[in-house]
DNA sequence: ATGAAAGCGCTAACAA
DNA sequence: TTGTTAGCGCTTTCAT
């Protein structure tokens, strides 16, 4: 192949850049990036001239290139688990909050929450202009860290910090709630079921990340126990991996080695289902067993699992989030917190136990 | 405030680079360069004092700065819709095959169908070094331009291209197979649910994005209208949109409308569960109208759902799209086509219609 | 309002 | 095996 062909392939093959950009529009480089980001001192003939360039050349900034020294247009969603039906509400929340704004949105799931925390250096290493994390279990001094420099709203976690704003729900009160929804129903025996979490401190999980008693399940449990214990009940905690099919096997588990509770309070939704899965396999029902979850998805309210759940708008939430990182990024310096509303669903899944 | 003050400050923020690193090292930044990409040609000795002097100053390279030259090291994944537990099936496998090795996952989820081809851009604006996508709407076009520069992986459409590889599943297998096991059952009235798709190119939509008939759910349209034909039935078409609580609307509006049909294949599940959420609501159970999805779903196993519906793995979908790529980045040329293998799960949603 | 030029943090090509 | 250096494509001063 002749050194021309070989030239003229690369000429087509070759993505055009600011350069030529300018020069087809017979402008400087630094006008054309003005255009790009539409910042202050362009004539609107610049604007015209160097916008039809772009057309005709169908150029696209690299974003690796304006990271280098100006923005990455670019905000980070760190999620533990992708198969939990909550997160997924979470995502689309923060994606139709972002939906007009010139950011974009990259998700980064992680398969374990002892992963989490590599999944937000890894977004870090990316160059997000702004941080959104749901994980309850990364390190108070890394997100301190990090939110110093980079925008930062931590999901769920009741913590405070100068530095990254929180949104949460109101876990204190949907626990609450659901405790006093099933002790009227007149419930005794009620178990708890959370998902289990790594015990050590691990190279994974350096020093710091401890459960500080601000996470949501940390939450529920102390108030579930509190509330169990006041009523001079014995708590029962449950523990099982995060995925329903993890919760079935745990609960089947856990009925074949104890007396029946007459409830079982899940610690969300995606286990719940889990519970009911078990129990539907086992031929108990509703009458039998009562089944709560929280964070009302989409499949609770479907009349063949109708699950009474604690609603704590997962949608919003990611709204929300998205609209504090974007007030961040337009400047605001202090922190802050919001912390969603929470309702009560109730459905089939609770009723009054047998022998009450 | 003193300008000392200042610039300790500043020096105590900043973030090191390849250079400190470097100087701690007493190396070169070429050097340091080489240990981080485990390149060839460094010496036992140099891995030893640059691991160490990375680890005092816990550097973190900036893949925007690498993804100037060389790689990103990311692997990115557009999905158009988030709230699809197929499509976080897909997501799960990708990230379990990705787990031991270098590259990072991002996703790009997507509001709705029409702004896949932008994720796609904006995915590929930040230099992923390899691309998977289960649009069905993006321009062949497009695909082709982008895979000449950037492996590429189209997951379910049964495209052929010298430069993409494709992960599908056996569409028309399993349509046969759903619709065998209907016809056994006695079922003349079978309706097909599909999701409405955009019917003009439109500024979002250009040429050449018009379905080829080899997208999954228009294979599956033409199976289903054809076996009806087959045996001198009506196909019967409905339309809905993507979302569980969509299909559930559009089946009611379907229900006041129409003379009942006995079956109704979803074109996934997630819409198939919005049907039978649709007839419960309506008091309609399986024995009245049977339905099948497409996908098998985790909750299409949960006995209170009991979906019949077809399995094509999504989580190995993943798996093989992640394979395919990490073999291209490994030098593979010439193009792969990957087919999944179908199965019918058979479970209590169908049954044989009353009148047969 | 526009342009010239320095430089962001890396990697690749080459030299030693 | 190690080091030197050019340069990736932008944005950001600072002139004009």
């Amino acid at each position: 192949m002749s050194s021309t062909d070989g030239s003229t392939r690369l000429l087509r093959q070759r993505v055009p850049t600011i350069a030529d950009v300018a020069r087809e529009a017979g402008v400087s480089r630094a006008a054309v990036s003005k255009v790009l980001r539409d910042a202050y001192g362009v004539s609107d003939q610049m604007r015209e001239r160097v916008g039809s360039a772009i057309q005709r050349l169908e150029y696209r900034p690299r974003v690796a290139a304006r990271s280098m020294r100006g923005a990455s247009y670019t905000i980070g969603l760190e999620i533990p688990q992708i198969t939990n039906d909550f997160l997924t509400m979470v995502v689309h929340g923060a994606l139709e909050a972002l939906h007009e704004s010139s950011y974009r949105l990259i998700v980064a799931p992680v398969r374990s929450l002892a992963d989490s925390g590599r999944a937000i250096e890894s977004l870090t290493d990316r160059q997000v202009d702004a941080l959104i994390t749901v994980s309850p279990l990364v390190s108070q001094q890394q997100l301190e860290r990090i939110s110093q420099h980079t925008p930062t709203v931590v999901i769920g976690r009741h913590d405070h910090s100068s530095h990254f704003d929180t949104v949460t729900g109101a876990d204190s009160t949907g626990t609450h709630l659901m405790m006093d929804h099933l002790f009227e129903l007149g419930h005794r025996r009620i178990a708890l079921l959370q998902p289990r979490v790594p015990q050590e401190p691990t190279p994974e999980l350096p020093e710091g990340w401890v459960p500080t008693g601000r996470d949501p399940h940390d939450i529920r449990k102390r108030v579930y126990v509190d509330r169990m214990r006041q009523k001079g009940l014995l708590p029962l905690v449950v523990e099982t991996g995060t995925e329903e099919l993890d919760a079935c096997a745990a609960w089947l588990r856990f009925l074949e080695s104890t007396e029946r509770p007459t409830a079982v309070f899940a610690a969300n939704d995606t286990l719940a289902v889990g519970v009911l899965r078990a129990n539907l396999e086992r031929g108990i029902g509703p009458s039998e067993i009562s089944v709560a979850g929280y964070d009302d998805t989409t499949i609770a309210s479907h009349p063949a699992i109708s699950l009474t759940s604690v609603d704590q708008s997962g949608h919003r939430m990611g709204q929300d989030a998205v609209r504090l990182l974007l007030e961040r990024l337009g400047g605001r310096q202090e922190s802050l917190q919001i912390e969603e509303q929470v309702t009560l669903r109730l459905r089939g899944s609770t009723s009054n136990p047998r022998d009450a």
